[in-house]
DNA sequence: CGACCATTTGATCCCCATCAACTAAAGTGG
DNA sequence: CCACTTTAGTTGATGGGGATCAAATGGTCG
C-alpha cells in the first residue's frame, strides 16, 4: 500500500473519518505500515505497550491468558479496528496477545507519538474516545450474556458476532471467511470445544448451519437470532 | 460544597490530575452540582445520555437490565468516578441505570458541554482516554472471571473488589463501608443470592468473613485472596 | 405489633465440564 | 505418492456444581 492508498483507506474507519485534510496528514505521516503473517503475533500479553496499532485488512484474535493457564477471546479485531489502545497510554503491559488469523497489514504507532498526535488533534482523541466507550458497553454486554445466559444462547452470541462483524454472502447463506476452530468459538462463548461440537452438530441437524473443518456457514441466520433471545 | 472545595476535590481524581489551572477553572466553572438520594437514580438505562456525571461523594451501582429480564452490576462507582462517559459522546442511551446506595453529591456536565471541555482541553482527553482503557481492561478482567471461574471464586473476586475499592478498617478487619446485600453480591459475580448466602456462611464459620444484614467485615483478608487463587 | 425485606438452609435436579475414545482431514518427509 | 504425525472434530458416559424450588427465621421500619 502506498500513502495516497492508505489515506483512502484509513479515511473509511470510525476513527479517522472525521479529521481535517491536515490531520490526516500529520497521523499518516507519524505512521509505519507493517505486516504480519497469519500465525504471527502483532504483540504479546505482559509486553510493555509502547505501540499502537491500525489494522488495514486482515484480521486478528485477542487472546487473554490468565496465571491459571485459563483462556478467553476478548475479540475480534478487523479493517479500521485499533489494538494496543488500551494499556499503551497507561504504560501498561498488553492485556492480551493479538495474533493474525489471516495474512494482514497494520499501521503502527509509537506509543509517544500517538499521545501527541491526541493533543495535537482533538477531533482524534474524541473519536478515540467515543470508539472506547463502544468497546466497553460491548465488553459488558459479553459480561451480562456470560454471567446469565446458557450456553448454547452464548454460543449463538457469539457465532452472530462472528458473522455480523465480518460475515460474507455465499450461494444458500453467509460463511465466516476466515478459519475459525469449535476451540476458538468455545474461547469466545466461555465454554469447550466439546459442548461447541454438540451444539453445532446439533444445528447442522437441524439445517441451520453447514459446519467444516475450520469452518462454518450460516443456511438460517434467523433461527440463530432466535436461538440467541434477541427474537 | 463551594467552588473552591469542589477544585480541591476533584484535583485528587485521575481525570482531572494533571489539568492546568486554567483548565480546571474551565471544567469546573461549566459543571452544575446536584445531590442525589439513596436509593434515586442518576439516570436510567435506555434514556438519552445527556448529562455526564463525576462522583463527588457517595457511591453509585450500575445496574444493567436485559430484555430477559435478567439483571448484573457492571460496576460500583465512587468519588472520582465519571459516569455516564460511555454512551454520552456516541449520542446513545445510557446502556446502565446508576443508582445511588448512598446520599451522594456529583457533579454534572450537559454531553454538548463536556465535547467542548474535551476539544479545548487536549490534557483531559488524554486522561479520559487513560481512564477509560483501565476501564475496558477491568471489564475484560471480569469477563474473563465469569468464563473460567467457579462461584467462589468469583465472590471472593466480587468481595475483593468492593473492599479494594471502599474498604475502611475497624478493629479486627476490614468492612464494607454502604450497605450491600446477598442479592446485589450476586449481581457482581454471576450468581444467585442463595448461592452467595452459602458461601458466606461457610466463610463465617471459617472466621474469615463477619456478616450481618446488608453489612460485611473481612476478619481474615488474606484468606479470601487465596480463595480468589491470587496467591 | 404487623408488614416487609434480607438471610438462611434443606432438597432436588439438570446443565455442562470432564474423561475417554475414536474418526477425519491436513500437513510432512522420504 | 504413500506412511506417519499432527490437528480438528465427533460422540458417549459420568459426575458434580450450582440453579431452582420451598420454607423458615431474623431484622427493620412505620
Amino acid at each position: 500500500m502506498d500513502i495516497v492508498e492508505i489515506k483512502s483507506v484509513i479515511r473509511r474507519f470510525a476513527v479517522f473519518a472525521q479529521l481535517s485534510h491536515d490531520s490526516m496528514a500529520d497521523v499518516v505521516r507519524l505512521s509505519r505500515p507493517r505486516c504480519v503473517r497469519r500465525g504471527r503475533a502483532a504483540f504479546d500479553q505482559g509486553q510493555q505497550a509502547d505501540v499502537i496499532f491500525l489494522v488495514l485488512n486482515g484480521r486478528f484474535k485477542a487472546i487473554q491468558v490468565a496465571s491459571d493457564g485459563s483462556q478467553i477471546v476478548t475479540r475480534l479485531a478487523g479493517a479500521g479496528d485499533l489494538m494496543g489502545h488500551l494499556s499503551a497510554f497507561n504504560e501498561a503491559p498488553y492485556p492480551v496477545t493479538a495474533v493474525a488469523i489471516l495474512d494482514s497489514e497494520v499501521l503502527a504507532w509509537s506509543q509517544r507519538t500517538f499521545v501527541d498526535l491526541l493533543l495535537r488533534h482533538p477531533q482524534l482523541s474524541l473519536a478515540l474516545i467515543r470508539y472506547m466507550g463502544l468497546s466497553i458497553e460491548e465488553a459488558h454486554k459479553r459480561l451480562h450474556e456470560a454471567s446469565t445466559e446458557h450456553v448454547e444462547r452464548r454460543v449463538a452470541h457469539a457465532v452472530l458476532r462472528l458473522v455480523r462483524q465480518s460475515g460474507r454472502p455465499v450461494d444458500g447463506g453467509i460463511e465466516i471467511p476466515f478459519p475459525i476452530t469449535r476451540q476458538e468459538i468455545g474461547l469466545m462463548s466461555g465454554t469447550t470445544l466439546h459442548t461447541v461440537s454438540r451444539i453445532l452438530s446439533a444445528w447442522e441437524q437441524n439445517g441451520i448451519v453447514d459446519g467444516g473443518r475450520q469452518h462454518l456457514v450460516l443456511r438460517d441466520p434467523h433461527a440463530i437470532v432466535v436461538i440467541a433471545g434477541e427474537q
